[in-house]
DNA sequence: GACTAGGAATCAG
DNA sequence: CTGATTCCTAGTC
């Protein structure tokens, strides 16, 4: 078939891979879960667990190794010369590794990494501006001269090879009790993780071979001296005790936030997060087609992956606030569409959009593959879209529950708890799943799947009548076939549609690897086909 | 009775 | 030409 338009049908592929299909590494929730340990929650223990987290068995049956480097940061104004690491510190450092041990060495556990440092180079490894965050520039120590930073990635989708130092070591138990005794910490430490699923890397550079070997590499940046300032406030508290000051709360590690929150490299990669807390339980490579395994699973999610939807939400709120729009993307019109590019773009600091290639509706804009995105936007097309994904997925009724309260967003975004007839009673210009602006354009080529979708995605106004039952696998549910064909044959102009035509036109999906019924089939239940169901 | 599955003709862009 | 619509028969729940 010939390639043709850029339009959101014909992102699509018409032909998949066969239902059900699982990668056998199955690593999705790894950057939503983690390193928990480095966040100072109340049931986490103190900083000790920095250097004793665990490394959970593998699906592919190798332990993982975890790679930890800590960079000594210091203020600008010193120099480095003037900074002492600490006899502890460097006496840590004394045990130079052995590179040939570190890809198969028995040992699982902490893989420490201190870089060695130039005189006469900047001390701040990792510039401000080589930090992702976009609702707030980390603004702590500039170094404007340093050129380390761009030996470091922007965030996690960034492949660039981390330098490595020549002086690596295991650390012993006693590094922490070392470290704390004589009351030194490194200011500011960044650290990076790579986690090998399997030890198939013969180098330390291979690690972010991520294409190749499927190793995954998290790094964050932790602010040392205020963590051990508030343990020392708190020192005469028990371990279990709140670490974080009560006003810091929401605040603190927002960075790590943001690159938790970052699942651009995921997206390129095609990397599905990986939930630590399941690795007490046997893996299992496929899961029936049902939908109980899909709630259980939702059971034992891990909280970092709530605290980062949360903080999404916060996100969104604010966003929608700011300009004036819906928080659901497919109430999007052209100009909206156009509004929340250029305010993702700013807040990335990602090059600016060429306008004319994002005249979409939100429908359109949603329907869009990555492959779309990064086609109008090569260097910034994976980030928007992976944003894109995290706004609705913030958005979407699972996560969210119905609680959608934007406090200042456009009247049509406030519509709110409307019900399916009262918005069948309302002027078409206004109708939520029909874009403003999209007249003779977008909507009224809409393909009935993109429908099917928008009307998913907006839950809140049409929840009663189609809802996704496992958002991840594209499994929904049409509760009421006479309202949802009802409002097709509406947007269609087809006042005689009903459901016997709705769901032979939706049959006609399945040789077209569009939708399938679910391998435990069920009435009314449709499943969308990968990558359909993104 | 409602839904599912699919063949076939037709329509619309 | 393609996707959707319309009509149909047959079968299942």
């Amino acid at each position: 078939m010939v390639s043709r338009s850029t339009t959101a049908e014909d992102s699509m592929p018409q032909i998949v891979p066969s239902a059900g299909f699982t990668p056998p590494c199955d690593y999705s929730n790894f950057a939503d879960s983690f390193d928990l340990s480095l966040l100072p929650e109340e049931d986490l223990p103190p900083p000790t667990t920095f250097y004793s987290t665990p490394s959970p068995p593998m699906p592919c049956g190798v332990k993982p190794k975890i790679s930890t480097t800590f960079y000594p940061n210091s203020p600008p104004t010193l120099k480095a010369n003037d900074i002492d690491l600490g006899p502890d510190f460097q006496e840590l450092l004394g045990s130079e590794p052995t590179k040939t041990n570190y890809p198969t060495s028995p040992i699982s556990g902490i893989y420490l990494e201190v870089p060695s440092i130039k005189s006469t180079d900047s001390l701040s490894p990792y510039s401000s501006h080589s930090l992702l965050s976009p609702n707030e520039q980390y603004s702590t120590f500039p170094s404007p001269t340093s050129d380390y930073h761009s030996l470091y990635p922007n965030s996690p989708s960034d492949t660039s090879s981390y330098p490595h130092s020549p002086s690596s070591f295991y650390a012993p138990d006693n590094y922490q009790q070392q470290y704390v005794k004589k009351e030194f910490f490194p200011p500011y430490v960044k650290e990076e993780n790579f986690l090998s699923p399997c030890s198939n890397y013969t180098s330390n550079r291979d690690v972010v071979d991520l294409l190749g070997t499927a190793i995954i590499k998290q790094e964050s940046t932790i602010d040392f001296d205020s963590i051990l300032q508030s343990f020392r406030l708190n020192g005469d508290k028990s371990a279990e005790t709140q670490i974080v000051p009560e006003k810091s709360k929401g605040e603190d590690h927002k960075l790590l936030r943001e690159v938790l929150r970052d699942t651009s490299f995921q997206k390129k990669y095609n990397i599905k997060t990986f939930d630590f807390n399941l690795m007490d339980n046997p893996i299992k490579m496929e899961e029936p087609d049902d939908i109980i395994d899909p709630e259980l699973s939702r059971e034992t999610i891990d909280p970092v992956l709530n605290l980062a939807i949360e903080q999404m939400r916060k996100d969104v709120s604010n966003t929608c606030a700011a300009l004036a729009i819906s928080p659901d993307p497919s109430q999007w019109n052209p100009a909206n569409v156009l509004s929340w590019l250029q305010w993702t773009t700013n807040q990335f600091g990602l090059p600016t959009l060429i306008p004319n290639q994002w005249e979409l509706s939100g429908p359109n804009l949603i329907a869009l593959s990555e492959e779309d995105f990064t086609r109008r936007a090569p260097q910034s097309g994976s980030i928007l879209y992976a944003q894109l994904e995290i706004w609705k997925a913030a958005f979407s009724e699972e996560e969210f529950g119905g609680k959608w309260m934007p406090e200042s967003a456009s009247s049509n975004a406030s519509s709110g708890e409307i019900s399916d007839d009262e918005e069948e009673e309302m002027p078409t210009d206004v109708e939520p799943s029909k874009p403003t602006t999209s007249r003779g354009t977008g909507s009224s080529h809409i393909h009935l799947w993109q429908f099917l979708k928008e009307l998913l995605a907006s839950p809140q106004t049409h929840g009663s009548c189609i809802r996704w039952i496992d958002r991840n696998k594209g499994i929904f549910k049409i509760e009421d076939s006479v309202k949802v064909a009802r409002l097709w044959g509406k947007r269609k102009n087809r006042p005689a549609m009903n459901y016997d035509k709705l769901s032979r036109s939706i049959r006609q999906y399945y040789k077209k690897g569009i939708m399938k019924k679910t391998e435990r089939s069920q009435r009314l239940v449709y499943q969308f086909c990968h990558p359909y169901n993104l």
